[in-house]
RNA sequence: CGGGGCGUGGCGCAGUCUGGCAGCGCGCAUCGUUUGGGACGAUGAGGUCGCGAGUUCAAAUCUCGCCGCCCCGACCA
């Protein structure tokens, strides 16, 4: 077999420039050091090249997921960026996706989209490729460009328009063949994530968006996300914001009293009403109102509490809800301020159960200037739905346990989802099960944003100098500094030599710089290990090791420094162990 | 899409209010001196001042229009 083993990097010819100051537009430390450093540079909003150095550690990234898709029987394939828009419009989504669906014509004005995911790809080759029960369970993966027109890129790689995802698709015979699959998979990821240095807290996720059952993310928490995260701060409850919930109030079983009208000039929100009053906000009735698209939808919540909108729209079934204006209001015949659940008929009225267990609340009665004492639900007014639909807070206590919630921040750096049928019924995917009768394939879907999980590696792994490369992920394992030319070159020459033949890469140092800028340039990559060779090291036979996580140095003689640097390195590794006890998910 | 900010050599910025030679630091090139934590000296290259109209004797600077990028929000992996 022929090997071919490329030459030992070099500094002097490495395509990068690395850059002394930060680049103005960028915030977080993962974008200004991968800029910084040369690891990436940006085309457009939301849109990146991958330097050399950026590309090794995708790659890197990639590889330690695909052994991890692998392992679990998951079958790497490569599906197109580029599809025809016919199953997207099958499946309804080539339609009811906004713009970050990228739609074009092709030269014969054929409808054409860039794939922001694959599902209907994936499945649709399940289906022609999957005739019988025998044939499943199947899944497959692929790493492939993915194109969403973000609405809002951000943060350099955190998020783009162009990125790289891993996305997988598994296809199931039954529900319960779904679950099992599923296990294998979360299993899987939370390895993946360990092996790159990030322990993710697995949590719950919006399932409701297309007929999802059971969906999960995984979160790298740092303050630099963008997702906010309820966690329980004894139990393991976690959930996205989005779906958290928290314990239903307590019932206050106070005996309702009379409705009474009471003048409130001037005080329209729930703190003046409150205060005009002489009550706590708890015992008062906000109305928030949303525009679904086609009505307005009338949200009765306990004053205290904020409405939580992506609850809603599961209870609503309106994807796109947005608050109302006022002049919608008032078309509808309700007063800004003063607005009231009771006596309205025309618009959706959903009520928060808080709003179920505390009586003799005060309402807006729908006047100008008028507020009602002593409203009751359901004595005075009617709901379409009533629902939990509050956002939960800081302090609220936990579903499970009852303790005090916390929110968080993080990155979500992958998800897992349960579809069913969803897709299968649209696409007419369909097995023969044992009875030979066509059953539809039970789906699962499964993401790994590979480009955004380099992001959020370097969020947790950084100091002031530069990145922290866990030793997994590194673009190379070992950076040595060359300090000299003559004896010293050589003596680098045959160390980088040594390191490659003993399994290691090596990125050589050999510019004609001060010591300064090399160290502080190694520093900015974050290479795990750095080396140095100087006349000073060459006099005493012996090479100086440094971790790029530790402030100390130290030298080793020179017959000792492959093994020692192999040994250095393995442990590193071995640290990133991905076998720890599974959070229960 | 709403709000805010910014576009001047490769990078970071000043100059714009008050129109009058396009500047500074870093980087880059050549030579010399240096060589263990962002060296020093000398010389030098490099800019349609985002684009297009307009006002003016004269526009980086004033006016109008457009484009791009960043941040906050809305939204989303």
């Amino acid at each position: 077999m022929v090997v071919v083993r490329p030459p030992v990097q070099r500094m002097s010819s490495l395509f990068a420039r690395t850059l002394r100051e930060d680049p103005s537009d960028a915030t977080i430390a993962s974008h200004r050091l991968m800029v910084r450093g040369a690891y990436i540079r940006p085309l457009g909003a939301g849109i990146f090249s991958y330097l050399p150095l950026g590309w090794r550690t995708l790659r890197r990234i990639e590889q330690i997921v695909r052994e991890e898709m692998d392992a679990i029987g998951c079958q790497e394939l490569l599906m197109p960026v580029v599809h025809p828009s016919t199953l997207w419009e099958r499946t309804g989504r080539f339609g009811s996706l906004g713009p970050e669906l990228v739609r074009f014509k092709d030269r014969a004005d054929r409808n054409m989209v860039l794939a922001l995911t694959h599902e209907e790809i994936a499945l649709d080759l399940a289906a022609r490729l999957v005739g019988s029960y025998r044939q499943l369970p199947a899944s497959v993966y692929h790493f492939q460009t993915k194109f969403r027109d973000e609405p809002r890129p951000r943060g350099g790689l955190l998020r783009t328009r162009e990125f790289t995802m891993k996305d997988a698709y598994t296809f199931d015979p039954s529900p319960e063949s779904l679950d099992a699959t599923y296990r294998h998979f979360v299993r899987a990821y939370v390895r993946a994530f360990r092996r790159c240095g990030i322990e993710p807290l697995v949590v719950e996720s919006d399932a409701s968006a297309m007929g999802g059952s059971d969906a999960d993310e995984f979160h790298a928490m740092t303050s630099a996300g963008e997702d906010t995260i309820v966690v329980c701060t004894s139990c393991d409850y976690g959930a996205n914001q989005e779906v958290a919930t928290t314990r239903p109030p307590d019932p206050d079983n106070a005996e309702p009293l009379p409705m009474e009208k009471v003048e409130t000039p001037g005080h329209e929100t729930i703190t003046a009403v409150a205060g005009f009053l002489g009550l706590p906000a708890h015992r008062t009735l906000k109305a928030v109102f949303y525009w679904t698209g086609d009505q307005i939808a009338f949200v009765a919540i306990r004053g205290d509490l904020e409405v939580n909108e992506a609850k809603l729209r599961g209870t609503l079934g309106a994807p796109d809800l947005r608050l109302a204006a006022d002049q919608e209001l008032t078309a509808a015949g309700l007063v800004p301020g003063y607005a009231s659940p009771v006596g309205i008929d025309q618009v959706t009225v959903v009520v928060d159960r808080s709003v179920e267990c505390t009586s003799n609340l005060v309402a807006g009665a729908n006047m100008p200037g008028f507020h009602l004492l002593n409203v009751n639900f359901p004595r005075d007014f009617a709901a379409d739905h009533v629902a939990d639909i509050a956002a939960v807070a800081a302090g609220d206590p936990c579903p499970k346990c009852g303790a005090a919630l916390e929110l968080r921040t993080g990155i979500e750096i992958g998800n897992t989802f349960k579809f069913g049928a969803y897709y299968s019924d649209k696409l007419d995917a369909s097995f023969l099960s044992e009875g030979g009768s066509p059953q539809p394939i039970v789906m699962g879907s499964y993401g790994i944003g590979i480009t955004r999980l380099a992001a959020a590696i370097v969020e947790l792994h950084h100091d002031d100098h530069g990145i922290i490369w866990p030793a997994s992920v590194a673009p190379y394992d070992v950076h040595l500094v060359q300090l000299g030319k003559a004896e010293v070159q050589e003596a680098a020459e045959r160390l980088a030599d040594d390191l490659e033949a003993a399994g290691l890469t090596v990125l050589v140092d050999d510019r004609d710089e001060s010591a300064g800028v090399k160290f502080n340039d190694a520093d900015l990559l974050g290479i795990p290990i750095r080396c140095t060779v100087s006349r000073r090291t060459v006099r005493a036979d012996a090479v100086e090791i440094k971790l790029r996580h530790q402030d100390e140095r130290g030298q080793v003689a020179a017959a000792d420094a492959v093994a020692r640097i192999r040994a250095e390195h393995d442990a590193l590794v071995a640290a990133l162990s991905p076998d720890a006890p599974l959070p229960d998910a």
